[in-house]
DNA sequence: GGCTGCCTTACCGATTCATTACAAATCCCA
DNA sequence: TGGGATTTGTAATGAATCGGTAAGGCAGCC
C-alpha cells in the first residue's frame, strides 16, 4: 500500500562521511526517513526539535563523545539507539550497554545487517506494548473483531482487504460521529500520505458495496461537503 | 505469585559480574525484587527454597549448563525463564532452548529491551489468567502436546522439525486470532532475531504441507497484509 | 561425505493499491 | 425553476506489493 504507517524517522550521527553516506543510502532504500549530522551537538539539537524514532550513533565522535550524546538523549526522551563502534574492547561494550544503547555494531559492519538491526529494534518496540483489551465493536447487525481481523454482518463474514477493513473500523469506532476525509486519511493511511483524498471515497464505496451484498442496511452515510458517518441502523 | 501488587521476584543467574550488575540495576529500578547468583547449583537451591516469579538465565554457565538448569527448574515448577545467549551460539542449541524458555535475548542486549521482555512475559502470564498448566492444545482433528513435543492430526502423527512445531504451536495457541509476522518472529525465533521475516512464510508453508498430507482441512489462513491465523475447522 | 534442518533469495502469479475519468447527485442562485 | 458549479459514486487501469514456493548455501552431526 505504499505506506500505511508513517515512515520511521532515523537520525544518523557519524563523522566519517563515507560511512555516513552508506548508512543513509541503505536506510533510505529500506523505507526510512533519514537525517544525518556529523557531530554530537547538532545531534542533540536536532533530536530535540524533531525527535526521531531511532538514532544510529557513532561512539567515536569529535568533540562530544558518543557516550555522552547517548546519555543526554536518554535524559530527555526514550529514543532507541543503535551504537556504532570501532572493533572494540569489552569495556566499551559494557559501558555502552550501561548507558542504554539498544543494540551495538562493531565496524566494519555489513550495511544490510545494520538495516536488519534497525528494523528489529523498531519491531520490538511495537510488539511489547500489547496488553490485551477487547478489540471488538458490536452493533445490531455488525460485529468487527480486530484480533480475528474479521467483520461479520448478519452472521455472514465480510471479505475485506486490509485497507477496507481499516476504513470500516475507523468509521465504526466513531459511530454516530462524522469523520472528515482528512481524519480518515490520517487514521487509515497515516499522517504522511501525500495522495489524493478521493481515495477515501473509493474505499468507502467498496466497503458499502460489500456490506450491502450481505445486508441491505446502509450503514455509512455521506455528509456532503464534510465526510462520512457510520450509523448503527438499530440505533439512531 | 499471590498478590499482584507485590514486587515480582526475579532470580538472575549469570557468571559475568559486569552483566549481572547491569541486569540487576535495571530490573531493580523497574521495580522488581532481584536476587543474583553466579552459578547453576545455587540457582536451583535458591529457586526451591524461595521460588521466584521469573528467572533470567545465562546459557553459558561454568559447571552446570544453562540448559540443564532450565530443565531442572521446569521439572519442579512453572517459573518463567528468560534466556541470555551469546550471539552466534550454535543454531541447534538455540533451537532447543526455544522450547524451554519463554523468551531469549542474545548478547550484547539492550538492558531496556531486557526489562521490556521481563515485563512482557509477566504480563502475558496475567492476561492468560495464570498457570501455564495446559501443555496440550486440542482441536477437532488436531492435538498438540508441548511436553511430548508431538502433534497429531486425524490420529496420525506429524513429523515436524523444532521450528515447524513452534510455529504451529504459536498459531494454535492463539487460535482464531491473527498473528502478525512480527509476533510470530518474536514468539518463535525470540526477540533478538535479525533475519528476514519471510522465513515465517516459508515455515508456515511447510507446516501447511505436512498438515495437508494427513488431513485436508486447511487450518492456517493467510490474512493478506497482516499475517496468519489458525482456525479450527470444526469450530466457526 | 552424506544428512538434516535453518534461513535466505529470487521468481512469479495473484491481489491490492491509488489514480483517473466520467457519470450521477446535489447545491445554489439568478 | 433551470442551469452551471461543485461534490460524490464508481468502473477501469497500470503499478506496486504481497505471499507461495523452489532452490541453494551453510552449519552441525553421525
Amino acid at each position: 500500500m505504499g505506506n500505511m504507517m508513517a515512515k520511521p524517522k532515523i537520525l544518523v550521527v557519524e563523522d566519517e562521511a563515507s560511512i555516513r553516506k552508506i548508512v543513509q543510502t541503505y536506510l533510505e532504500s529500506a523505507g526510512f526517513s533519514v537525517t544525518c549530522v556529523d557531530n554530537g551537538r547538532d545531534a542533540l539539537t536536532l533530536a530535540l526539535s524533531n525527535p526521531p524514532d531511532l538514532v544510529v550513533l557513532d561512539l567515536n565522535l569529535p568533540g562530544m563523545d558518543g557516550m555522552e550524546v547517548a546519555a543526554r538523549l536518554r535524559e530527555s526522551s526514550d529514543v532507541y539507539i543503535l551504537m556504532l563502534t570501532a572493533r572494540g574492547e569489552e569495556a566499551d561494550r559494557v559501558a555502552g550497554l550501561r548507558l542504554g544503547a539498544d543494540d551495538y555494531l562493531t565496524k566494519p559492519f555489513s550495511p544490510r545487517e545494520m538495516v536488519a538491526r534497525v528494523e528489529a529494534i523498531l519491531r520490538r518496540q511495537r510488539d511489547v506494548g500489547g496488553s490485551r483489551q477487547d478489540h471488538t465493536l458490536r452493533f445490531a447487525h455488525l460485529v468487527i473483531d480486530l484480533d480475528r481481523h474479521e467483520a461479520v454482518v448478519a452472521e455472514r463474514p465480510l471479505d475485506l482487504t486490509v485497507t477496507e477493513f481499516q476504513v470500516l473500523w475507523a468509521l465504526a469506532a466513531s459511530a454516530g460521529r462524522v469523520l472528515t476525509r482528512d481524519q480518515l486519511l490520517t487514521q487509515v493511511w497515516g499522517s504522511s500520505f501525500y495522495g489524493n483524498d478521493r481515495v477515501v471515497d473509493v474505499y468507502v464505496g467498496q466497503v458499502r458495496r460489500k456490506l450491502q451484498e450481505q445486508s441491505d442496511a446502509p450503514m455509512i452515510e455521506t455528509i456532503r461537503g464534510i465526510g462520512y458517518k457510520f450509523v448503527d441502523p438499530k440505533q439512531t
